[in-house]
DNA sequence: TTGTACGCGTTATCAA
DNA sequence: TTGATAACGCGTACAA
């Protein structure tokens, strides 16, 4: 026992020592948190070093290894594994069954290098840690799974640079195919011409580009903000503030198209001074909504473009004492499985992330298999949903409570 | 314009026609939610058939080509790339800028066949679209990456034949370490004795097993546990239920120990029908919730083991109309970034998990490349965090309020 | 029906 | 200092 805490769980083995080190070196870009220079402690155990040559080494097999247990050529075996018509059958059961009782597995290096499949496909995103990413990513995992396929994953952490590398690197790799959702900084994209240009099948997810002739697959950003938008104007606000993202971005132009759709339909004028587009830096929320409180006519309700933007919002407004009226007046986009954990003040359109990463997976295994010969370039439209997520329906007469 | 959405922005590329088709068949276990049933739509665009042939081939050179080109043999282009010191230095710079000019690549496939590293890790875990995993990616990534290592990423799905299938074919990958947090299933840890048997190392994260020599990294979850408990003790408590996963796992037995050890330090008797066991089912936390309130002295406070079983919690006490005091009865663990997320009646032991991540691949590449021969096998706790995210700190007196 | 030989891109060994 | 050759594991054209 040990001051506050007795019987600490033994999760190292016994007999450890304990000592108190710093933390090592970390890339520079994950130490902005203001947590991450704690200490944290290392258990060691010396007891039982590891073993520096295996006592019982794990074979892996190879066809030359059947071939010549079984005292044929590489060739029948290659063969007879694939079920080749020109062998006999009695080869073909006794490769087969020397290769169960080996665990035979084809080495897949071997097959890339060779030229056919990898079956590996690249999928690039801007951030993994971000509920609609490791949701879509999830999506992705699943289908690739069933077809047989390995997903590679890089991040280009919404840098221009780092997705040219990252798409070199998927290429070096030899996947299949490429999945990607832009990074914010992207605009030129011939760096994924001439992926297509090496005849390696690229699908876009989410922030996707014109300049590209390939399959698409997004969210219904304008009919979500359009549904949004019109749900704030029916409950009777009339000056929405909108804070969205890059306005250079596919996602972000879709969903100012519903916002100011809705807007016109209601004979609401649009204000540009309502709308503030963000960059993904931190703490960047508070002073937009200050601005915006302090107009003159402030605005009466707010339409954010994400999760991060809409919990940057709520957390503005609750610092200055503002209250939401719950029900109307706060709706983000977001995807599924946050909207359980998000506030209930705030309602929100969600983005069926797992599917669109299914759909784009699909499309893409469909495009790498050449299931259908010259199969249409299509833009697939996930539907959103506007979830209302009050309990009481009761409004603050059409303006942010004081 | 169509209906009541003018001014639909040009996803597709101008000419398309539209149609609606219904989703293809999904695996099962992604087709649980309710809205995976919605229909999409389809803009397909007809012009600008994908040329079947490059029209301008995006070439891929080899250190043949650049032999061609200079008039050398390959291995002494491979040398000067590699910087051999028996070249000349006239060759080494011709072959330099050779290389340059044609923006050669090494073949990362044909170095892993040739059996050196292949440069890659594999990680394996439950699940990506969980904050606590998706985050620790993000901090592997971001290592991985500043080291040159590429990340394979593998879904265990929670189930131990998918894990062992994984391990496998992380193997055959000839990934040069592997990264991994157990499946809730597994308990039998000999697929990975068989990796280290192959003397590719191991780093097991967050959930691991004492069965296994090697490094392994955690957060303190029997000091973040010891930690919420006593607090909700201090603010008076006396009953507080514990909702946690399934028992054999290694967070969850450190996670019961310092719940047991706060009761006992303060004089609770620790009372065994206040624990109760979840898996990783849905809807399960409601009529566990239902049951422990139905008690003739019901619990007062409730301490959760993860994010999910915080929030199932939170709804269920809500939709019985059941009001938590702010600030005091209920603890969840969860991680860094989806604290913000989470509601204010919510404290939140905050699990590092970026950091997790990283000190994991940190260890692991350190393996691989052997930087200090026989390191030893280490236990890397990392200390976690209370949050206490109340604005007011009234409480109602000591139980959960009607 | 089966075996031989070659190639994929690279490095290591040996010979020149 | 450089070149020729074998090897990694596999598939396949061609020969037997």
């Amino acid at each position: 026992m040990s001051g506050t805490l007795p019987n600490r769980p033994q999760v190292a083995a016994p007999g450890r020592a304990e000592r108190v080190i710093r933390p090592e070196s970390l890339p520079s870009d994950l130490n902005r948190s203001r947590r991450s220079r704690a200490r944290f402690c290392i258990l060691v155990s010396k007891h039982l070093p590891r073993p520096s040559l295996p006592c019982q080494p794990v074979e892996t097999y190879t066809i030359k290894d059947i071939a010549r247990e079984l005292g044929v050529s590489t060739s029948t075996v290659s063969r007879a594994l694939r079920g080749s018509y020109e062998i006999s059958p009695e080869t073909k059961r006794l490769v087969m069954e020397c290769a169960e009782r080996l665990n035979y597995r084809p080495n897949p290096i071997a097959l890339s290098l060779k030229g056919s499949a990898s079956r590996a496909i690249g999928v690039i995103l801007p951030q993994i840690a971000n509920y609609f990413f490791s949701q879509a990513i999830n999506g992705i995992e699943a289908i690739a799974y069933n077809q047989g396929y390995h997903v590679i994953i890089f991040q280009s952490q919404e840098s221009y640079e780092r997705e040219i590398a990252n798409v070199e690197q998927a290429m070096s790799r030899k996947v299949d195919g490429l999945l990607l959702s832009l990074s914010s900084e992207t605009s030129d994209v011939s760096h994924l011409q001439e992926v297509l240009d090496r005849n390696v099948p690229i699908v876009l997810f989410d922030r996707v580009s014109a300049d590209l002739n390939v399959t698409k697959v997004v969210a219904d950003n304008f009919g979500g903000a359009f549904a949004a938008t019109e749900h704030l104007l029916q409950a009777g606000r009339r000056r929405i503030a909108h804070l969205t993202i890059q306005p250079w971005l596919s996602i972000t132009q879709e969903r100012l198209a519903g916002y100011r759709a809705a807007l016109e339909k209601h004979g609401v004028e649009f204000d540009e001074t309502l709308v503030r587009y963000g960059t993904f830096g931190p703490d960047e929320v508070g002073p937009m909504v200050d601005e915006l409180m302090g107009f003159d006519s402030p605005p009466d309700a707010f339409f954010t473009a994400s999760d991060r933007l809409a919990v940057g919002c709520l957390k503005a407004l609750r610092q200055r004492h503002l209250h939401i009226p719950a029900d109307v007046s706060l709706i983000g986009f977001t995807n599924l499985n946050v909207a359980e954990y998000l506030d209930p003040a705030l309602s929100t359109v969600v983005q069926p992330a797992t599917q669109i990463g299914q759909i784009a997976a699909e499309r893409l295994i469909d495009q790498i298999e050449r299931k259908h010969r010259a199969k249409p370039i299509e833009t697939v439209v996930i539907p959103t949903e506007l979830i209302v997520r009050a309990s009481s329906g009761e409004m603050v007469n059409g303006e942010i409570g004081r």
